[in-house]
This record gives structure tokens, C-alpha cells and sequence, in this order.
DNA sequence: CCGAAAACAGACCAAACGGTATGTATAGAA
DNA sequence: TTCTATACATACCGTTTGGTCTGTTTTCGG
């Protein structure tokens, strides 16, 4: 495995990534690409047998970043308590942590962007972002499920109700986080989600991290 | 003012707006459209000074349908309960029921839609885009001050945090149904909302629609 | 240090792109 | 009926697009 080859690709996956935030993925050419990631054609075509490759390539490449780093935030949460609760307001204020970092500008999730372009995708690719987001929702469900095993709810509720409505908080408050351009939209909208899960499992106690 | 003129204008206007929510802006060719209309070239740009002219035409002609539609809806919820709290679930339950229409069946949002490509797009637009979905939250800000000033809620909150999640869940909503091709998902985050508001206000009565 | 595979560079291409030019049909006011 | 502006239709144009081809450099095991 040459070393090289693998910098360069990862070179274009970035770059990729960065474009297609800012202008979607038919709004992104492969000469955009080679000029931001600053590589030839040949360097290009070399690493990708098409546009299409790579868009798929990407995905895949931005799913494992992903979940890997959703994965760690909760393993951190977890290891820090024992209630699941704990464990739970614990990775969400984690995450707005990261949400809230100035760093990488641009916010936004590639999942969303895709749902709305995806006539372009083959099939294989929408049933890898679906799967994708079902894991990334199933890591909460279990997490939602052991807190309703713990604590009784103030109303009744299904771990699976949880999860989606936390994916859709943060799904839409990248949106209006883009539209207004504001950094924190995001981050709050994790917060006011505490706010509800504090409500609904009023038993549930809080200690200090 | 001839109607002949305005019933093709309309009718590439309706055409543009089915391919861009499965296409995105870019991906969508203004031959795409053409086919779709059913129009000549000479028709498009008789009515259209170029692309850019439909994207922001269309994009004005979206933000006015959509405002008016919840405008309506809430109108209704107003009529039928005094108690600001009725008139809000009322207007979600309403809401919900439009959401699940079977018509029209690729929902999805073009704010959304537009966050994800806005690099194409000029200043103008931004600005247009930002303040429709602020004139969108300030309907349900004025709504919620009224729930908040008459019901003491159980946590202290503000109306525009819970108008912004409640725009966030929706969108987010739409990105989960397109992704997993299940109708129901965005209404499902709705009823969920509800749920969060009726923990929230636990004084408000609950009358019979 | 040699040879072969990997990694690149850049000229080139056909098709698709947004847009124009020019001509024709049509509708309504005078 | 005639005039004129609107509403189209279509051939065409320059540019950009994704992709190929050919040739050169770099890397690395033997």
C-alpha cells in the first residue's frame, strides 16, 4: 500500500466534501475539485473511475468519520456515568461542545444534502444513507431505551419516537443555522432538547460532570 | 394582462419546482424543465431572463403559496379556540392532517432545499430566503408569547426557542421521511412536539376539537 | 540500481449546458 | 382590417461538462 496515492485521494475526498457543502453535488464540478484539492485530471480519474465514484466514495468516507465520532462522544458519556440518563445529558451537552467548536465554518450534515438531490444516486447508494442513519438513530434508541427501563416517563413515549425527533432537531437546526447564519442555531436546538427529556423523565436525578 | 401568457409561466413554474425537490437547482437543466413543461426554449426564455431568473421567480412564488397555506391554517385554530394553547394544538393536528396527505408525494422544503447549494445563489436570494423563514418563525413566536403569558410552563422557555424547534423538528422531519421513503415521519415529529408542549404547560386546559 | 506498477500531468473530445437570434403565430386595441 | 405587442418555436452558438488518451514521473520491492 503506497502511501502517496492514498494522501492524494484523501487530498480530493476533503476538498469534496468542502464544495459540496457550499454547492451540492451536481452544483460541484470535477474541475472545482481538481482546483480546490489542487491535483490534475489524471491525478483524478487515477484515484476515481468517474464523478459518480466518488460521490459514492465520499459518502462512505463521511459516513465512518461520522459515526465513528458520534460513537466516541457517547462512549465518553458512558464512561463517565452510570445512569443512563446521566450518560445521555451528558453526550448531548458533549456534543454541543463540538457543535459549538468555531472551527470548520460551513455546518451542515451530507445526509441532508443528498435526500434532497438524490435523483442523481443509484439505488445501492439511498439504501447506504438510509442504513446509515438508521445506525446513527439506533445508537440512540438503545440509549433512550435503557432510560425508559430506568425511569418512568412523564408521558408515555417509544425509545425509536425519541431518536427521530433528536435526528430531526439537529437535521433542521443545521438548516436554519445555514439560512441565518448564525453558529449556535444547532447547538441550541440539542439544548431544548434536554430541556424535554428533563421534563419527561422528571425522576431521573442530575449530578455535576 | 393576457392569461395565456401567465398559464405557461405557471405552468414552468410548477414543473420546476417537482424537478428541484428531487434534483436540486444545479442538477436541474433548464431542457430538464422544458420537457416537464412541455415548453419551447423561445417560450422559457420569453418568460424568463435566464436560470437564475426562474431560481429566484420560483423561489418567491414558493415562499408566498407556503406562508399563506400555514397563514390559513392557523386562521382556522384561531377561529376555533380561544385559549392561545387550543388554538396551537389545534394548529398542529391541523397541520399534521396536511402533512399526511397522500398527494404529491416527494415532499421536502426549498429552504432546505436552498441552504444545501446556496453558494450558486446571489445575496439577494439569501437575504429573501433568511426573512421568509423568520416571517415563518415569527408567526409561531407571537402564538407561543400568548400560550407562554397565559400558562406558566413547567421549565422557563421562550417563544422564539420553541418556535425555532418546532421549525427545526419539521425540517429535519422531512430530511428522515425522504431519507427512509416513510410519509409519515414529519408528522410524526409534530405529534412528538406536542408531546413536549403539553409536558411543557401542564396548566393549559384540553378541550375537545 | 533496475524494472514494473502506481501516481500523476495535461492535451484532447463528444455531449450537454445556458443562452441567443430570428422568424412566426396570435390576440386585442384602434 | 390593420397594427402592435405578446407569446411562442427552433436552429444555432460558445462554454463547460464529465471523461479519455498518451506520455512522464515517482515509488518501492528485489
Amino acid at each position: 500500500m503506497s502511501r502517496k496515492g492514498d494522501l492524494s485521494k484523501e487530498r480530493i475526498l476533503k476538498a469534496t466534501k468542502a464544495l459540496v457543502m457550499r454547492k451540492g453535488f451536481a452544483g460541484t464540478s470535477v474541475d472545482d475539485i481538481l482546483r480546490e484539492a489542487g491535483v490534475s485530471k489524471g491525478a483524478f480519474f487515477h484515484h476515481f473511475r468517474s464523478k459518480a465514484d466518488l460521490t459514492e466514495q465520499l459518502m462512505r468516507w463521511y459516513a465512518d468519520t461520522d459515526i465513528r465520532m458520534f460513537r466516541e462522544i457517547l462512549a465518553r458519556a458512558e464512561a463517565a456515568h452510570d445512569d443512563p440518563m446521566d450518560q445521555l445529558l451528558q453526550f448531548l451537552t458533549d456534543f454541543e461542545v463540538y457543535l459549538s467548536d468555531p472551527k470548520q465554518p460551513p455546518r451542515g450534515c451530507m445526509y441532508a444534502l443528498y435526500t434532497y438531490e438524490d435523483d442523481h444516486f443509484e439505488n445501492d447508494l439511498k439504501e447506504f444513507v438510509a442504513e446509515t442513519l438508521q445506525t446513527w438513530t439506533a445508537m440512540y434508541i438503545r440509549k433512550f431505551q435503557e432510560v425508559i427501563d430506568l425511569h418512568t416517563p412523564a408521558k408515555p413515549v417509544t425509545a425509536k419516537r425519541l431518536a427521530e425527533m433528536f435526528v430531526s432537531v439537529i437535521e433542521g437546526g443545521l438548516i436554519l443555522q445555514r439560512a441565518y447564519q448564525v453558529p449556535g442555531m444547532t447547538a441550541r436546538q440539542s439544548e431544548q432538547f434536554r430541556d424535554y427529556l428533563e421534563l419527561l423523565f422528571p425522576t431521573a436525578t442530575r449530578k455535576a460532570a
